[in-house]
RNA sequence: GUGGCCGUAGCUCAGUUGGUUAGAGCACCUGGUUGUGGUCCAGGAUGUCGCGGGUUCGAAUCCCGUCGGUCACCCCA
C-alpha cells in the first residue's frame, strides 16, 4: 500500500497513548485490580464484541442508537440487512453487565455464593465525546451476585423471609460501596474531595406513592426522571413539571426529612450496614435525586460525585436481570468506573503520582543504567547489561555519543533508574544509588566469576 | 444526533487595521565546560498556521465547507 497522502488521525473520541499515558492508564487499572482482589473479587473478562441481540434483551431503543455496530463483512446478507436499516448483528461492547449476566446464568449451579467478580477493559459507546467522555474508555466493573444466605431464601415471601433478604441486600450493598470508597482513599481522596450519594429506589418509590393521589408504573418512571434533573432545572420550573403529573412535591420533601430525621432507624439500610464495616459514614449520605438511569436498578442506587466534574462511578442492584439472561432470579449488585473522569479529577487535585512513583508501581522503573565513559570500556558495558538482564534486572544505557559522565548521569535520573554502575576500567566500577546520591567502589571481575561482587553490591542497594 | 465557542512547533502561547523568508518559552538534538544528576555556554532541527475550497495583486488573519476539541441538550446501560 502506498503511504497515505493524508494525516489519518485518530477517530473521534479515542485516544493515543504515548508511554506516559500509557504508563498512567495501567497505574490505574493496577490500582483497580489490586483493590478489588484484596475485598476478595475475582477477575472475570468477555468479548470485546457481542451479539447485537444481547444489548436489546433489556430496554432497547436508547441503547442501540449508541452502539458501535460491526459485522464481518463476509456475508453479504449482513450488508443487506444494514442497507435496509438493520441492526449489525455485532456491537462494541457498551458495558458488561450483559456479558455478566450471560456468563453467571451460564455456570451459576457451579459458582459460589455470593459470586463476587470484577473486569477491566475497554468499551465503546458512539456518543458525542467532551471533557469526561470519549468514545472509547477503560472500566472497571464490580459486581456480587446471589447473597450469603441460601439460594433457596432469595425469593421468600412471608415477611420474616423477606426481612431476612432485605438485611442479606443490604450486606452486599455495603461490600460494593465498601471497595469504591477504598479505592478512592488508596488514590488520596477524601470525603471533602467526593461524596456518595445513595437512595434506594423502593423507598423512594414509597416515598412518591405517599405524595400523589394514584401512582402507576408509568408515571413512577416520569417522577424518578423528573427527581433525576432536580439538581439541573430551576426550582420553579421543577415544581411546574411535578404539579403537571400530579406530583406534591412539597409532600415528598416531607416524607424525605422525616425519614431522615428518624434516628431510630436510618433511612436506607445499606447505610446502616456500611457503618459496620467502619468509619465510612462521613463518605455517604442519602439523596433521593439520585435514580442512575432508568434501566434495570431495582433497589439501592448509588454515584460517586465530585463537584465540577460528572460522576465518577455509579451503580446499583439489578435483581432481575439475571433471569433476563436466562438464569434463575438471582440477586446481584455492582458499579463501574470509567478511567476518563477519575484520571481528570486525580490532575485536578494533584493526586496523579510522579512519573517515577507511577513507574516504580507498575514495575516500569530501570534498576540500573550502565555508564561507559570510554569507547574501550564498551564491550564490558555490553556484557555487563546481558548479564544484569539475565539475572531478571531492568538494565538500561546510554545511546547518545557523548561520554561526559555528568550528561550520562543526567539521562539516567531522567530515566528514573535507581542505580547507577559507571565502569572505571576493566575490573573497577563505582555503583552509584541514584535516589540516596551516594556511592561505592566495587570491583568489577574476579578470576573464577566476572561481575559476581557487583551483583551483590546492586542487589543489596535494590533490596534496601 | 442538535446548537454555541475554539483550532498557530511535541507542550503553553504571541503574531500589529489582510502585506515579503511565521516567533518566544519549555521539551528535543549536537558540541563545549566541572568525571558525578533536571547547571552553564554555544549551536541545531521542527510547522503543508487542523484540512479543503473561495474572495484578493497578496490570507495564519476575511467567507463557506469539513475534521477535531470543548460547552449545553442527550446519555450516564
Amino acid at each position: 500500500m502506498p503511504p497515505p497522502k493524508n494525516k489519518i488521525p485518530p477517530p473521534k473520541g479515542t485516544r493515543d497513548m504515548y508511554p506516559l499515558e500509557a504508563a498512567r492508564r495501567r497505574w490505574l487499572s493496577e490500582r483497580w485490580r489490586k483493590v478489588a482482589i484484596r475485598h476478595g473479587f475475582e477477575e472475570v473478562d468477555g468479548p470485546t464484541f457481542e451479539t447485537t441481540d444481547l444489548y436489546a434483551v433489556k430496554s432497547g431503543e436508547g441503547i442501540l442508537g449508541e452502539l458501535f455496530q460491526s459485522f464481518s463483512g463476509k456475508d453479504p446478507k449482513d450488508i443487506e440487512r444494514i442497507r435496509a436499516g438493520e441492526a449489525a448483528p455485532f456491537a462494541m461492547r457498551p458495558e458488561f453487565t450483559p456479558s455478566l449476566a450471560r456468563m453467571y446464568a451460564e455456570r451459576a449451579r457451579s459458582l459460589p455464593s455470593p459470586c463476587k467478580w470484577f473486569q477491566i477493559g475497554p468499551f465503546f459507546r458512539a456518543e458525542r465525546p467532551q471533557r469526561g467522555r470519549l468514545r472509547e474508555f477503560l472500566q472497571w466493573n464490580v459486581d456480587v451476585l446471589g447473597l450469603d444466605i441460601p439460594a433457596e431464601k432469595w425469593n421468600a415471601e412471608d415477611a420474616e423471609g423477606r426481612a431476612e433478604v432485605a438485611e442479606a441486600k443490604a450486606r452486599m450493598d455495603a461490600e460494593i460501596i465498601h471497595c469504591v470508597i477504598d479505592f478512592l482513599q488508596a488514590c488520596g481522596f477524601d470525603e471533602a474531595s467526593l461524596k456518595v450519594r445513595v437512595s434506594d429506589r423502593e423507598l423512594v418509590a414509597d416515598l412518591i406513592s405517599k405524595s400523589m393521589a394514584a401512582v402507576d408504573p408509568t408515571l413512577l418512571q416520569q417522577v424518578f426522571e423528573l427527581l433525576d434533573k432536580r439538581t439541573k432545572l430551576s426550582s420553579d420550573k421543577f415544581l411546574m413539571d411535578a404539579q403537571q403529573i400530579g406530583f406534591d412535591v412539597e409532600a415528598f420533601d416531607g416524607a424525605v426529612s422525616q425519614v431522615q430525621a428518624d434516628s431510630s432507624s436510618t433511612p436506607l439500610r445499606v447505610l446502616r450496614e456500611l457503618s459496620v464495616h467502619s468509619a465510612f459514614n462521613s463518605w455517604v449520605a442519602f439523596d433521593p435525586t439520585i435514580v442512575r438511569g432508568l434501566a434495570y436498578y431495582t433497589g439501592t442506587v448509588f454515584e460517586v460525585i465530585a463537584d465540577g466534574e460528572r460522576a465518577v462511578a455509579g451503580g446499583g442492584r439489578y435483581d432481575n436481570l439475571i433471569e433476563l439472561f436466562g438464569g434463575q432470579p438471582t440477586p446481584a449488585v455492582g458499579f463501574a468506573m470509567g478511567d476518563v473522569v477519575i484520571s481528570l479529577l486525580l490532575q485536578d487535585k494533584g493526586l496523579m503520582p510522579s512519573d517515577a512513583e507511577l513507574m516504580q508501581e507498575i514495575g516500569a522503573r530501570p534498576d540500573v543504567f550502565v555508564i561507559a565513559p570510554s569507547d574501550d570500556l564498551d564491550p564490558i558495558a555490553i556484557r555487563l547489561l546481558a548479564t544484569l538482564r539475565r539475572e531478571g534486572l531492568h538494565a538500561r544505557r546510554s545511546y547518545k555519543t557523548t561520554r561526559n559522565v555528568g550528561k550520562l548521569l543526567k539521562e539516567a535520573s531522567q530515566q528514573h533508574a535507581r542505580l547507577a554502575i559507571i565502569i572505571e576500567s576493566a575490573d573497577q566500577a563505582t555503583i552509584r544509588n541514584l535516589d540516596a546520591a551516594d556511592q561505592q567502589s566495587v570491583q568489577l571481575t574476579s578470576d573464577d566469576a566476572p561481575f559476581d561482587m557487583l551483583l551483590e553490591a546492586a542487589g543489596e542497594l535494590l533490596r534496601a
